[in-house]
DNA sequence: CGGGATCCCTTAGGATACTG
DNA sequence: CAGTATCCTAAGGGATCCCG
């Protein structure tokens, strides 16, 4: 029931018998961007199958990482607070992982919370402390999102119904030679890599500028 | 041969697919303290099979994150720059999975290398700038470890050959409630969960506060 | 002896179908 | 919608063997 452990006496090796399994950690991403439904996180994990997604829902319950909750009508599964420890892991482990992101294959699919945590690693908020509040109305692949930077305060938000933004763009697996500084912006744009929606083409330097991951 | 990947573009699913397969992050975890050789690993892993410890060194090197050392007589491994970006991330994650440790079993072990990385997953350098340098020599279980605090700086090495020191102590499993502040060092001592083989006790309490990691 | 490769068996993971 | 049930495959576990 509990995960297969390891037979060591040693924090690390207790953290992946919590989070190692596979999927796991991806469910746990997932929950740090917000509650989420059943159906939701299967939406986010397009090719996890049911069954190892109720497992693992409830492996990770029982070692205290997750759980439905409570006072709520329909059933929504949140990080706990010992949970929400992991926030600071996973977005290093994210910042760590992007750099070695290589081309994206056609089956690679970007969904919105997983987006919304490589933004949240990929974040400066030194950088964004100097420039002035900007809100980004983005859609990436499939996701759709709206990203608010004001000070060093990042917040990302599913895109959805009437917003207010100062650019709007759209791109996909690009976004990672943007943020690596490979792809420089407005070359992006004249290569058609990123699409500009709404604004002005010179806001899309002030958004790599607040999201950078050097390779 | 690579490692099964789960079709997203994103940094914490690439990071899981470099680092995520069973036992990849312990050898990590044993490489970031020194370099290793296979014998070593072997044994700082007492359960692991040895196909998969081949297998695992062979997927770690393929994706960049171990090498062989170059120009060395005898073949060792190590941590390549690339792997050694993820050492913040395994201490972050040792100190959060030290804090869900329970009670040991019989059949659990504490290896040099594992107790190296949970001591400087505790290690606190703002308590220990404040306190004069001083050494310990410790006995967790099998792992016999020289600890020199000195300002901000941790070095940990194997307890081998004659060394000097202020302190020596021999402790097992109770290491967790120590650091955890859940069992008082004098408490300890009275209990004989700690055996103080040389020095003043008083500088257990040095210890504990130097290390430290609250649940 | 270090550094693996091979064998066989067990268990977890994946695909699909189905149900309260 | 939120999961079970079933079947099948692939990976892990354990022991042994091999080779330079």
């Amino acid at each position: 029931m509990a995960a297969r452990d390891y037979g060591q006496y040693s924090g690390i090796s207790r953290a992946v018998e919590l989070i190692g399994e596979r999927w796991a950690l991806l469910i746990v991403r997932d929950l740090l961007v917000g509650p989420r439904r059943y159906g939701e996180l299967a939406a986010g994990l397009p090719r996890i199958p049911s069954n190892i997604l109720a497992a693992r829902l409830k492996e990770l319950q029982a070692v205290g990482v997750i759980r439905r909750a409570p006072r709520s009508r329909v059933i929504v599964y949140e990080v706990t607070p010992y949970g929400r420890e992991l926030e600071p892991v996973v977005l290093a482990l994210g910042a760590w992982g992007f750099k070695a992101l290589g081309e994206a294959r056609d089956e690679q699919v970007i969904t919105p919370d997983s987006m919304t945590m490589d933004l949240r690693s990929a974040f400066q908020p030194r950088v964004a402390l100097e420039l002035p509040a900007t809100s980004y109305a983005a859609r990436f692949g499939d996701a759709e999102l709206l990203i608010r930077v004001d000070g060093s305060a990042l917040d990302v938000t599913r895109g959805e119904g009437p917003v207010d933004f100062d650019f709007a763009f759209a791109t996909g697996p690009a976004i990672h030679r943007l943020i690596s500084g490979e792809l420089a912006p407005q070359q992006a744009i004249a290569a058609h890599a990123v699409e500009v929606l709404h604004g002005r083409p010179a806001l899309l330097d002030r958004f790599v500028s607040t999201f950078h991951l050097a390779a």
